[in-house]
DNA sequence: TGCCAGGCCCTCTTTAGGGCCTT
């Protein structure tokens, strides 16, 4: 595993829930090595269904789009590649984690990296927010946005950015500056009430750049 | 045909219920 190496991705789907049939439509990463975006992969896939009303309005994907796209096999196929060994974030990971273990069962392929969430961690570092969707995190820390969500691409480029403003939030309150993945789990762990004491604690037995 | 999830988190809690998030 790459040092300082984590993937964060966003899956578009036919619906909420691949234990009820449905499918990924796209998927959408950046990878991010020390903070900067260094690739980025996005898909569109043919379910073998189609998809609602509902849906094509919520992503701006029609069916037209996906007739010619590859298989959700094929594509997916290709993600785990580019997955590799890295870590995964994504924003409400149970969901996304869901859609990524059900789809590469499917091709009987796996992942050796562990999943955070920036769902999680934003619920503990920006308990100051109105809410904790995408949209509003990306308001919440000043960041640029044309507010095309709902893309794959888009909306992980987004949590990344909003991950970063966490880490550089943490950076500055605690004067944290190496930051592990191994201390995000266990903060999306903890207590929102027992974040301040974690992370002051650690700040302390810490060593400073 | 009709219906559809699940993990987290708070509270008027733990023998539960409901809002928040994701599509």
């Amino acid at each position: 595993m790459k040092a300082n190496s984590l993937v964060i991705l966003d899956f578009e789907t036919t619906g909420l829930s691949p234990d009820v049939g449905d499918r990924a439509i796209e998927i959408g990463a950046v990878r991010l090595v020390n903070g900067e975006v260094t690739e980025r992969f996005q898909e569109l896939m043919n379910p073998g269904q189609r998809v609602s009303g509902f849906i094509e309005d919520y992503t701006g994907i029609s069916n037209d789009m996906l007739e010619d796209a590859d298989s959700c096999e094929v594509v997916m196929d290709r993600f785990a590649d580019f997955i590799a060994d890295d870590n995964l974030i994504a924003h409400n990971a149970s969901f996304d984690k869901r859609f990524l273990d059900a789809e590469l069962n499917r091709i009987g392929r796996n992942y050796p990296g562990e999943f955070s969430c920036s769902l999680l961690l934003s619920r503990r570092i920006f308990q100051n927010s109105y809410n904790h969707k995408l949209g509003e995190l990306v308001r919440f820390c000043n960041i640029e946005s044309d507010g095309d969500f709902h893309r794959a691409l888009y909306d992980s480029e987004m949590t990344a950015k909003v991950w970063m403003a966490m880490l550089e939030s943490m950076g500055e309150r605690y004067e944290i500056y190496d930051i592990s993945f191994d201390l995000i789990k266990k903060l999306t762990k903890t207590p929102k009430n027992k974040v301040n004491k974690l992370l002051s604690s650690y700040n302390l037995s810490s060593e400073k750049p």
